[in-house]
RNA sequence: GGGCAAUUAGCUCAGUUGGUUAGAGCGCAUGCUCGACACGCAUGAGGUCGGAGGUUCAAAUCCUCCAUUGCCCACCA
């Protein structure tokens, strides 16, 4: 009678949680609450510092490229941001998450191109710049809405009504602000720099663009002339027509006479001047051990240049051709200058070898043709240029300052070092872009000028205009170039706070005011030198304040095979698949139990399923409450007079888990909070506590709070579940806004003798209970139940003691229990059942048992025991002595859990 | 070439400033269908912590060297 009305309750909620029946549901139900912006919190959440003013907790998401699709790599940020997000916002802070995507200009560009060129056949080049920028928008409307629908997937908490994106009105406005205050500064500047061009396709190439190959290329041997007096090495000859200088390493000893000598030599029948410089980057093994130096068209040789002020002379054009200033070479193509130099320089009998090497060559991604580096007007902000707005300092001082005094932490610490080793090293930032998709330069030219400028100081203000708005009159042409996408994403810890116009007369206003600089940047370790530094150096030259206090890094999500996932290798897990299958918080919990801070991560579907079944156990867990406990104790308090053991111990523990997760999850170390909860939740809660409050049935008050303090533990981790479990316990608001529980003393703890006791009944229990079903008897009746406490379990089982009784029957452990000699015993009781705990034993019995193991174990009892007892004895000890006594014991395999039950039986 | 990391159970990984017995999940073995959960429960097997030295009363943890793997940067004249 009794069970059928049991089961018939168990009805009303599945015993499987399908995630597919509430999830959207959920997050419908959150964003019609408003909670995910911070403005509409509840006053009486929020918390207020020393000064009175509101706490407040800001992450910006990295936006991903608005032409992306989810990947597992955005889940575990997005795990991750929204675990602080929630987490902060219960701890009463006004927690804003800010949304945004990046226009990602070069690879949205490429694809929609690729894509005109499959669908149209057309180039870019055939529409021409409005009609193909009309395409890329065009395409642009059609795809932006998916990664935002699917980051919604996942549970992210962020503030769409602030959603941003980094080519739209407010962020183009912030960029032309940026641009004109560098400029009319100085820190912007036009100059020249080697880019990678393509003679083939006429643009440039970024560099990842470029693809190395290795390839066999002839090494020639020569002297420029008779009178030179040593042989260089070189793979190009028909670039040493704009050699000035010719570089060997200090160290050298066979050159170091010639340093800083001036040679003015006929090459080939042009006239060269060439000064012997030392620079330490040469290799003494390589060709010759002597460098000629051409600074236009070499990387390495352009900056060898800079250092020592040589003259630049461009010798290949932008068509692959010679340039028309060399004699008989001029506009042969480079292949065929280099046939006749060569051929010359044999007449001469100054072809000294001619040998085959593997060489390291660069060509083009799209057509494979050799990449020409050639010297070509850019754009740069200069980062040594000193400040005075920023104590004369450069943005490149500021941005290792920040570091250097703590004000920007980096977790884990390593990635430190790599910003400062980069920042250190770091030359001016190339800001301009050969591509179309982008914001624009806004820069004008007056149409009649050539601009044959090399750097700020020389422009003409007469000839160029800079400004936010285009400048009067049609005499004016604007800069073909667009911006490095990192100039805009560079500034998005306050373009989308409403920079510019939250910052008038150098003071913060409105939502700059409130949540800037914020409080942490995470994102992937990949792009730490590219963006973090440009975001630090970007604010604060413009609001000369931090964009950010902590930098939190994440490793790559891989394959369970540890390789990056992707497409086209057919490995790549499709989250949105996955959170089909088993729900966002599983897929959410997988990222973040296991992987520690800039660390990757590997992951299979098999992880995933692991934590969709724990997420199902905490469903269990609220259904068996929920159907056990009626709902007027669901808001009872909890009587603390009357606590059974296991309540105290219960009590304890979740002080214990509330302070360890909250805790690791202050420091950042989401992996161990996540693994304490599930510890705590399945081996005390669910395992233990709950199965022993089936003994003595009725109302349990304490089960009811546990289970909301664990949901309130639970749902920064999985929101969803929670919120779900939350809405069935009849609370009153929704569980996004709850307070986080804060660690208390509830003297409910045990000490630490008693929970040393306790743990050794917490199994005993369970098999006591286990014992009661499978015998049939009364849940009234009492149990007698006598433990050694001085024997670890596993003993007592295999010696048949008291437990074996148990597990085969009441009956036996009457019998047992005669010969047992009982003294101090310490008596609790749980439920229905009566236990003894003693910790007396019979020594000669176990002896004769097993002799040579017991004697083992005492000596080495005594032994830790002396060391225990008196550690200035072991530190004060010789060397030898204590030696000597680590030998006594070296070969005996003793399993240590034995010896130490022994330990407490021996006192 | 320069730098950073990793190497712990069959697999994937934890292991906070050196300190009682090196942990978890998956997998494996055995037994459980008893009133939340088989997406479950119980019990168990499995590790000389990559190798070699060193520091220390004490090392997976600190130092040195070596090996293997991965990543980042520079780029070969």
């Amino acid at each position: 009678m009794e069970k059928e009305k049991f089961l018939k309750k168990m009805k009303t909620l599945p015993s499987a949680y399908d995630p597919r029946d509430h999830e959207p549901q959920i997050y419908k139900k959150w964003e019609k609450s408003g909670y995910f912006n911070p403005d509409n919190l509840p006053e009486k959440l929020i918390k207020k510092d020393e000064a009175g003013k509101e706490l407040t907790y800001t992450i910006v998401l990295p936006p991903p490229n608005i032409t992306d699709k989810l990947h597992l790599g955005h889940v575990a940020m997005l795990a991750i941001e929204d675990l602080l997000i929630r987490y902060h916002r219960m701890n009463g802070y006004r927690a804003l998450w800010i949304p945004g995507t990046d226009h990602a200009a070069i690879a949205t560009q490429n694809v929609v191109e690729k894509k005109l060129f499959k669908e149209k056949g057309t180039t870019r080049h055939d529409l021409g710049r409005e009609k193909f920028l009309d395409e890329v928008w065009k395409f642009l409307r059609e795809t932006q809405s998916t990664i935002l629908r699917q980051i919604k997937k996942t549970g992210a908490s962020l503030n769409w009504s602030r959603k941003a994106f980094t080519l739209d009105e407010q962020r183009e406005k912030a960029v032309g602000k940026m641009f004109v205050d560098m400029y009319n500064l100085g820190i912007i500047y036009r100059g020249e720099r080697i880019v990678n061009w393509c003679p083939r396709c006429h643009s440039t190439l970024a560099d990842d663009e470029v693809e190395y190959k290795e390839q066999k290329t002839k090494l020639y041997t020569f002297k420029y002339s008779k009178n030179f007096p040593f042989t260089i090495a070189t793979t190009r000859p028909e670039t040493k027509l704009g050699d000035t200088a010719v570089a060997v390493n200090p160290k050298d000893k066979r050159y170091k006479k010639y340093i800083g000598k001036i040679y003015e030599v006929d090459f080939v029948g042009i006239k060269l001047k060439l000064k012997i410089i030392a620079d330490r980057n040469v290799e003494m093994d390589f060709g010759t051990g002597a460098l000629g130096v051409t600074p236009a068209h070499s990387m390495v040789d352009w900056q060898i240049a800079e250092k020592n002020n040589l003259e630049i002379i461009k010798v290949i054009g932008e068509n692959g051709k010679v340039k028309d200033t060399f004699g008989k070479y001029s506009n042969k193509p480079v292949a065929e200058a280099r046939e006749m130099i060569v051929k010359k320089l044999k007449e001469n009998n100054l072809l000294e070898k001619e040998e085959e090497i593997e060489n390291n060559l660069s060509f083009c991604y799209r057509c494979d043709t050799p990449i020409e580096p050639l010297p070509s007007k850019q754009w740069f902000v200069s980062v040594d240029k000193k400040i005075k707005r920023l104590g004369n300092k450069s943005l490149k001082e500021k941005a290792i300052e920040a570091v250097r005094q703590k004000q920007i932490e980096f977790i884990p610490e390593r990635f430190k070092k790599r910003y400062l080793d980069w920042m250190e090293n770091l030359h001016d930032w190339c800001i301009s872009r050969q591509i179309w998709f982008g914001h624009r330069i806004p820069v004008w030219y007056k149409k009649s000028s050539k601009f044959k400028v090399q750097s700020w100081k020389l422009e003409n203000k007469k000839e160029i205009y800079v400004g936010i708005e285009p400048p009067t009159g049609k005499s004016w042409v604007q800069d073909k170039d667009t911006l490095d996408t990192w100039f805009s994403s560079g500034m998005w810890t306050f373009s989308t706070l409403g920079w510019p116009d939250n910052f008038k007369n150098n003071k913060k206003t409105g939502d700059l005011e409130k949540f800037h600089p914020t409080q942490v940047l995470e994102t992937g370790y990949e792009i730490l030198t590219l963006w973090i530094s440009r975001m630090v150096m970007l604010s604060l030259f413009t609001l000369n304040e931090i964009p950010f206090e902590k930098v939190y890094l994440h490793g790559m999500v891989l394959d369970k095979y540890g390789k990056k996932m992707s497409k086209s290798k057919g490995n790549g897990i499709d989250p949105i698949d996955v959170i089909n299958k088993f729900g966002a918080d599983a897929v959410r919990l997988s990222l973040l139990i296991g992987s520690t801070p800039g660390n990757d991560v590997r992951i299979g579907e098999k992880k995933i399923e692991g934590h969709r079944n724990f997420v199902n156990k905490l469903w269990n867990i609220s259904r068996y409450i929920l159907q056990n406990q009626e709902s007027e104790i669901r808001n009872q308090e909890i009587n603390y007079k009357n606590l059974t053991f296991a309540d105290k111990w219960i009590l304890g523990e979740l002080n214990k888990t509330i302070k360890k997760v909250s805790d690791s999850l202050k420091n950042y170390n989401f992996s161990a909070a996540g693994e304490k909860l599930k510890e705590f939740t399945r081996d005390d809660f669910a395992d233990w506590y709950i199965e022993v409050s089936k003994i003595e049935k009725g109302k349990n008050e304490i089960l009811v709070y546990i289970l909301k303090q664990l949901l309130i533990l639970w749902h920064p981790f999985i929101p969803f579940v929670t919120e779900e479990i939350w809405k069935n316990l009849d609370a009153k608001n929704l569980l996004v806004i709850e307070k986080w529980p804060r660690e208390k003393d509830y003297k409910a703890g045990l000490n630490q003798t008693e929970e040393y006791i306790f743990m050794k009944v917490q199994s005993i229990i369970v098999a006591v209970r286990n014992a009661r079903a499978k015998y049939k008897i009364e849940p009234s009746k009492k149990i007698k139940v006598i433990i050694y406490a001085g024997i670890d379990y596993e003993m007592i089982k295999n010696e048949g003691v008291l437990i074996k009784g148990l597990r085969t029957g009441i009956d036996k452990l009457e019998i047992k229990e005669k010969g047992v000699k009982i003294k101090d015993a310490v008596y609790l009781v749980v439920g229905n059942i009566e236990i003894y705990l003693t910790g007396a034993i019979d020594i000669k019995k176990e002896k004769a048992r097993n002799k040579k193991e017991l004697e083992d174990l005492e000596k080495y009892v005594s032994h830790l025991k002396k060391k225990l007892e008196n550690k200035n004895f072991i530190a004060n000890a010789p060397k030898k002595i204590i030696k000597d006594e680590k030998a006594k014991f070296k070969d005996q395999k003793i399993k240590i859990n034995k010896i130490k039950t022994f330990l407490l039986s021996l006192e």
